[in-house]
DNA sequence: CAAGCGTGGGG
DNA sequence: TCCCCAAGCTT
């Protein structure tokens, strides 16, 4: 393999956005470095099949893989099969989901499950648009099942894989805020024709962002593409443009309906109003966070005051 | 398309 | 303590 020689300084402000590395110099290192490093995460092994890399894909939305390993050992445990999930209420889908976060993720399994059962003979379809019309399923979650449980050949854009395109190929600290047809382009042209190759390589590609490429603290003495990586050769330039959309939490509606949820779940039976009242002292605030749950459908209202998670 | 949506761990 | 971050989706 010829060593990639580190491109003659570039003119600055010249785009170029033909000027990345061969592709090849990329997949080989990449994927040399995944099978020696990658983690033995049970959603990869071959017994999880696509219903379990499809649970797994839900809860890792936005939630770190320490915290989803137990949930989902007991989810699949319990719900071995999409037609498990889909025969129960909705309510005990957000009570199992515990606090991963963002419980309307379960919400939406749920209604995948239900989905599959009644369109799909209850197998996890293996078409990309299908996959993509299920409930909870978007853009990055239909590439990752198609290519994780089926090994078709999609490009997988999450944000390990953007970062470390952004990086190695664009030479930019981190991806725009929200994907641009540049980084999906891009995804496919460094996307291997092979289709196996392709699956290996989203994987791959992810799991180097994952563990290696990292947003902060980035390691670049054990990344196996350090040498042809455009933003490490260029001097690590930091991030300019404007500042990465970061979240707000203390004091939001998302706080009180967090603790709102929580009463729900740990209860076995309807609870009064005054129960959830005390969880909030601020009653405008709080009438709305319930409000809004309620409209979700992750909580159902009783006659006479009373709150339970949703039966139907 | 920007905003809203949970939670907890680490620097 | 505070701030940032973690395999996004929906409206």
């Amino acid at each position: 393999m010829t060593s990639t020689d580190a491109p003659a300084p570039v003119p600055q402000s010249a785009p170029a956005p033909d000027g990345l590395p061969e592709p090849a110099a990329l997949h080989t290192p990449v994927l040399a470095w995944f099978d020696r490093h990658a983690r033995d995460l049970p959603w990869r092994r071959p017994e999880a099949g696509a219903w379990g890399v499809m649970v797994s894909e839900f809860m890792l939305q936005q939630t770190p893989v320490v915290r989803v390993l137990p949930v989902y050992e007991q989810w699949l445990a319990r719900w071995p099969r999409p037609a498990d999930l889909a025969a129960e209420a909705p309510g005990e889908a957000v009570r199992a989901w515990g606090r991963l976060g963002y419980p309307r993720r379960a919400l939406r399994l749920h209604g995948a499950a239900v989905a599959i059962t009644e369109r799909h003979g209850g197998d996890v379809p293996s078409d990309h648009a299908q996959l993509l019309a299920l409930p909870g399923i978007g853009e990055y979650t239909a590439a990752a099942v198609a290519s994780f449980a089926y090994g078709q050949r999609y490009p997988v854009l999450d944000t390990n894989v953007r970062r470390v395109f952004a990086r190695a190929a664009t030479g930019i600290q981190y991806p725009p805020n929200a994907t641009t047809a540049a980084e999906r382009r891009l995804a496919r042209a460094l996307l291997p024709d092979d289709e196996g190759t392709a699956a290996r390589w989203a994987a791959a590609s992810m799991e180097l962002g994952a563990l290696v490429c990292t947003a902060k603290n980035e390691d670049c003495g054990r990344c196996p593409i350090a040498d042809a990586c455009a933003w490490r050769l260029s001097g690590k330039p930091a991030h300019d443009g404007p500042p990465r959309r970061g979240q707000t939490y203390a004091g939001t509606d998302r706080q009180v309906r967090g603790k709102l949820l929580a009463v729900l779940r740990e209860a076995v039976v309807p609870v009064p109003q005054a129960e959830l009242d005390a969880v909030w002292n601020e009653p405008v605030q709080r009438a709305r966070a319930l409000d809004g749950l309620v409209a979700d459908g992750l909580v159902e209202p009783l006659p006479d005051g009373l709150y339970r998670l949703p039966l139907t």
